[in-house]
DNA sequence: GTATTTGCCTAAGGCGCTTAGGAAATGTCA
DNA sequence: TGACATTTCCTAAGCGCCTTAGGCAAATAC
């Protein structure tokens, strides 16, 4: 028998794809192995099984966005920020999304705590800077970028917007020309 | 052997019970014949499979919520039908944790149709007419509320908010006084 | 009171997850 | 280079879940 020389990296990486192709709901130790073209229990030198598995691709995903969003933060504020960060998980769900539903997968705190989950409140806060929030304040408008943007992208990923029109493109740009109108007057409400 | 009765109504309500106890996720026929001291085989006396059971509960938890936010929407315009509408939602999820992952359930496209999803678009139809939107705009702002609404609440559901202060109602409170003022506003942005 | 329907049963096949243990390819070091 | 250790992948087997087929007895219809 020819050996492929995985390991668990490289094996997480090829479940993350699949999940692009058939959902992160249909990802398991068998559909893997099975695209892998070896045997189910051959994984098991991997990965603990299959909840280790899932979890490690949630990881992965979680660890792209944040990288993909500090790249594309990066000398950026205000307005510009605000639509670039959401750009990163509207964009980071068109091109992956079952790793996009991966990342939305629930963790025990443990995981929570050692994943990307802390450098994404981070990054939300980085966009805030560029607005005039007192430290009170802030908290709530992390809360709220982060409802509005995953759940517009969860919702449009589900397909919520598909048989309507106009393009959801449009209430895109309507919706982050709101948030920034409610940033830079968010003393007023 | 005495009959419990079962119909398939009491089936799939009591799998939505079922559902907030141990979480959508855990919900099949096995889980649910074993809490209701039945064979697994004979709930398919009821139910097509696992896949017809998760859908009913679906369907269950949509028309609920619509039922309630009918009853809660009547004689209330402007704000306080938004409190009013963004409460249905984030009540019955704190109500119901696994009613209200079923509905965010991904349904194939004639289910969707049947189910009351589009109830739920006419009511945040209704909300804003207590604003003052034209038309054009009025498909986004319906899609803004639906995103914030769903983002929020999946997010405080899943634990989001749990670890950090302050508690997240304030934070609820905070959100709606800022879609107010983004729908007061909407023709400025 | 018999006939029909219905509710729940047992039995059995198929498949997914997991563990145990074996064989062959790869890496290490004299 | 050759002996040994490690690693990768395998087969085998157990268990549990999903589903279908067919049987029996309780409820219902006439």
């Amino acid at each position: 028998m020819p050996r492929l020389g995985l390991t668990t990296t490289s094996v997480v990486r090829q479940g993350a794809e699949l999940a692009d192709e058939i959902g992160f709901a249909q990802v398991s130790v068998t559909t893997l192995a099975r695209r892998l073209g070896i045997k189910t229990a051959s994984l098991y030198a991997h990965v603990r099984g299959n909840d280790d598995l899932r979890l490690r691709i949630t990881m992965l995903a979680l660890e792209e966005m944040a990288d993909r969003a500090d790249r594309d933060l990066a000398g950026r504020a205000g307005l510009e920020a605000l639509v670039a960060l959401g750009e990163v998980y509207r964009g980071y769900a068109a091109e992956h999304p079952g790793r996009y539903d991966a990342s939305r997968f629930p963790m025990d705190a443990q995981s929570a705590a050692a994943s990307a989950g802390p450098r994404h409140a981070a990054l939300s806060r980085a966009v805030l800077r560029g607005y005039d929030l007192d430290e009170a304040h802030q908290v709530h408008a992390v809360r709220l970028l982060g409802s509005t943007f995953h759940g517009f992208v969860s919702l449009e990923l589900a397909g919520g917007f598909a048989h309507s029109r106009p393009p959801s493109q449009e209430s895109w740009t309507a919706i982050l020309a709101s948030l920034d109108l409610i940033l830079t007057n968010w003393s007023d409400a």
